[in-house]
DNA sequence: GAGTGGTCTAGACCACTCG
DNA sequence: GAGTGGTCTAGACCACTCG
């Protein structure tokens, strides 16, 4: 039985459906579950399966795409992860109804984005200095016990115009390296990726009117336009790192785009 | 060699992964190849397999999980899918460097964030009209032929004070229903989300200074920080509508959180 | 009770790509 | 050439949940 869809029969609508399939499969060479997949996926989209439709059930899909029920299966389980279709035991698979929205974003790497604007980088560290985490420090590192923090305040340019501002703090528990790391050089992020290189993050954006100290230190107006960036990264052992960072208005676009994954709830 | 995980043998490394992966299974009714990935994710956040480690190949998986071929694969292709694991044929599968930050972020229903904010929401339409698409529109709305577009401006309030503005375009071609809509009581984007219901977005997400008429829709001062939100809809037959949302600074907060999904590349 | 999905197995053939 | 992953099958047992 490999090789079964090249025996696809020539007449009604479910042997319509297999040469269609057939031919994408010669032409891009995907396999059977990816194009039941774009197959499923394509009618969810062009509404012939609207949301609330209970799609057909697992042992109908298999005759209607010749295949094994796991390939069926396969296909199903990558549009539910898509958030395309839920699935109730007993109850059948139907199609979601979407809720708000959601996508992908992408969190530039500073380096990156201000040399892809076209413009040279240039990092420059500001200020250095290590203290105890306050109740502050603490409740949004998220820490669970009191711990010495370093914190390294930095500007980082695109050709002569300041692109962002940016105050870190490095929990020294987790990371007790980073004392000994000459950040004047270094700016903390590219150090932290790869000294701590599996790691999660959560983000916050918002725009806020700059004040007067960090104007005056991004050489901009009091009251200025920012895009201000809250990101808390942490591993295993907790919050490894907190950073604020702030960019001149219009200076950065963020992109986000269609996220399938995560897309009902 | 069902239920095989009851009979894991009390000696040895292997026996005793095996024992801690039956426990987790007893308490969390987890299934196998979940237990395996979430073991394998752990070693990975945990750095004993390090970015650029080679795993051991399926067939010394299977052994240490005492399972088949195709349950250690089913967890493999889900780290993979999560850009945790990097597989190539005959070469073996190597836990990825990972590059930048990718994030899940959720946008929001401006209506629903409002009312989260414990304020009372108000919509109000302030001009609505129908015109030719301009070469500019057709730009930003990636419109290959022209079209006549709806045009509806709003401002969306939390209590008295104003949340966003908005100027949306729609696709008449692509919504000819748009045309005879009330949207004076109905916001385009609730009309659109219940009569649209699958579709794929693209947004743009920075910081600006307010221009002086917008600036005066939302009594806010000519100079105000905003953070402006563009948004392009689309679905199988193209473009459905681009909006463009302009938030008080500090009205609005996007959180975006760490996304398995497309961390690689 | 019975329909439906969730998971797992043992085995197979194959494609890719490293060396 | 040979190691490794990619995919698919046919069948099995089971859990859930609808009615």
């Amino acid at each position: 039985m490999y090789l079964h869809y090249v025996s696809f029969g020539t007449y009604g609508f479910e042997a319509t459906r297999g040469q269609l399939l057939f031919k994408a499969q010669t032409n891009e060479k995907t396999s059977l579950h990816q194009r039941i997949r774009t197959d499923i996926e394509r009618r969810i989209l062009a509404n012939e399966w609207p949301p609330g439709f209970r799609i057909p059930i697992e042992q109908e899909l298999m005759q209607e795409y010749r295949c094994s029920r796991m390939t069926v299966n396969k296909a199903l389980s990558g549009l539910v992860a898509a958030g395309f279709l839920d699935r109730r035991k007993k109850a059948g698979t139907f199609v979601v109804y979407p809720s708000g929205h959601h996508a992908s974003l992408v969190i530039p790497d500073i380096r990156k984005a201000v040399l892809e604007s076209g413009f040279p980088y240039q990092y420059r560290m500001l200020g250095r200095s290590e203290r105890d985490g306050t109740a502050e420090d603490r409740e949004r590192m998220k820490l669970t016990a009191s711990s010495p923090l370093l914190e390294v305040a930095s500007l980082h340019y695109a050709g002569t115009n300041c692109f962002a501002y940016e105050i870190r703090q490095i929990c020294l528990t987790a990371s007790p390296e980073a004392a000994q790391i000459d950040f004047t050089r270094v700016p903390p992020s590219v150090w932290l990726l790869t000294h701590v290189p599996w790691s999660n993050a959560e983000h916050h954006i918002d725009a806020v009117a700059l004040e007067e100290d960090v104007a005056g230190k991004m050489g901009l107006l009091p009251g200025a336009a920012s895009l201000k960036l809250r990101r808390r990264t942490w591993a295993e052992k907790g919050t490894i790192t907190y950073a604020e960072q702030y960019f001149a208005a219009r200076s950065l676009t963020l992109h986000a785009s269609f996220l399938l994954q995560a897309r009902n709830g």
